[in-house]
DNA sequence: ATGATTTTTTGACATTTGTCAAGAGTTATC
DNA sequence: GATAACTCTTGACAAATGTCAAAAAATCAT
């Protein structure tokens, strides 16, 4: 699991072998059930996990109490409540791991703690926040630009060992569509 | 201006005497005019602007030739077209300036220095890029969970110094919604 | 395996939103 | 201040998507 964390943070920095440990020492593995919140709607998360395989959703309710799915991020990565962690305000969002799995979990005062004594982990945390800017840039990108259609192929084609795993109704509210019109859709690609 | 720019900065972070002089140092006055892009689309993007006052509007060409407008960003603001800034990538958004108006320029091999040499810097960094992620995370929440209508109603408290003087094709693409509908839209709530 | 539960598909119909075209209003420019 | 260029509104109609209900298919638990 560690192995999977440095395989996953040398993809954008090296580091040296003192500094490996001492991500090593503030994480603490955890177990984690299938559907499990690991960030809640209206609770502060204090913690970021990562996760070597699998992946989660975020999710809320929506004023008339359906479940909307905004999001999916597939490990490996580091998950949380991104906005709640870093304002300390309580989360809107539900973030749920769809398997049972593996994670490392870090504390907000320990992560923080290792920005300020190594300046390497303060870079590795703006690279970090950069990679989510990005991602939400996308996504955003994709949502304005492109038909439901073209982005389901698109999930599809970008992480086709889920896909199709992931029920129906979490990818078409994803898409911003209702579950009846993707199963439509389905049908006339094939 | 200059000014301007360390009131923004100081609301997330304190700088030294020392630290206010190596970022003047770094930063160009530009004037930039009405219209004008500041990023655009295919170009890779080197350098971020500061701007004190007015905005932005974010937009793209979709595959029938709209001009789709994917975000807009307002003053007092670093802007940039981020992916592109970070990865290199060329751009795929178009930023383009809604006003007359002074801003600061920085290149990105200056500003790199800075992250290298000053790990207060490399924290600015990292707090604009946690800036940027929470900015988009919410403008995605937004679109997916509210109507277009609660969108707009939004907008407009936010921002009601600039909204009603945004050409309204940019606000309707910006909610996903043709001029048209916004136009009925905006008579039945009055 | 079998019944129970969940997930997906289908149909009929209502509603929303888009499209196209025309006209009214506004703003900029000479 | 008249003309042109742009922006916004409106109407009629078409197309896409949502809603509700029910059936089919797949999955889960005992």
């Amino acid at each position: 699991m560690t192995e999977s964390l440095h395989k996953y943070i040398n993809s954008f920095i090296q580091l040296s072998k003192e500094e490996i440990e001492v991500i090593e020492e503030i994480s603490v593995c955890k177990k984690i059930k299938k559907n499990e919140l690991i960030a809640e709607n209206g609770k502060v998360c204090r913690k970021v996990l990562f996760a070597g395989e699998g992946y989660f959703r975020f999710f809320h309710i929506d004023s008339r109490g359906n479940e909307i799915t905004s999001d999916f991020y597939f490990a490996p990565s580091f998950i949380t409540s991104y906005t709640s962690f870093i304002t300390g305000v309580p989360s809107f969002v539900n973030v749920q791991a769809m398997h049972d799995m593996d994670v490392l979990e870090f504390s907000k005062e320990d992560l923080y703690d290792l920005y300020d004594k190594y300046p390497k982990f303060e870079r590795v945390g703006r690279l970090i926040a950069e990679k989510v800017a990005i991602n939400s840039e996308e996504h955003l990108f994709l949502l304005l630009n492109q038909t439901a259609q073209t982005r389901y192929q698109r999930l599809l084609e970008q992480n086709p060992q889920y896909v199709n795993t992931i029920p129906l109704q979490y990818i078409a509210s994803y898409l911003g569509i209702t579950q009846e019109t993707l199963s439509r859709m389905r049908k006339s690609i094939k």
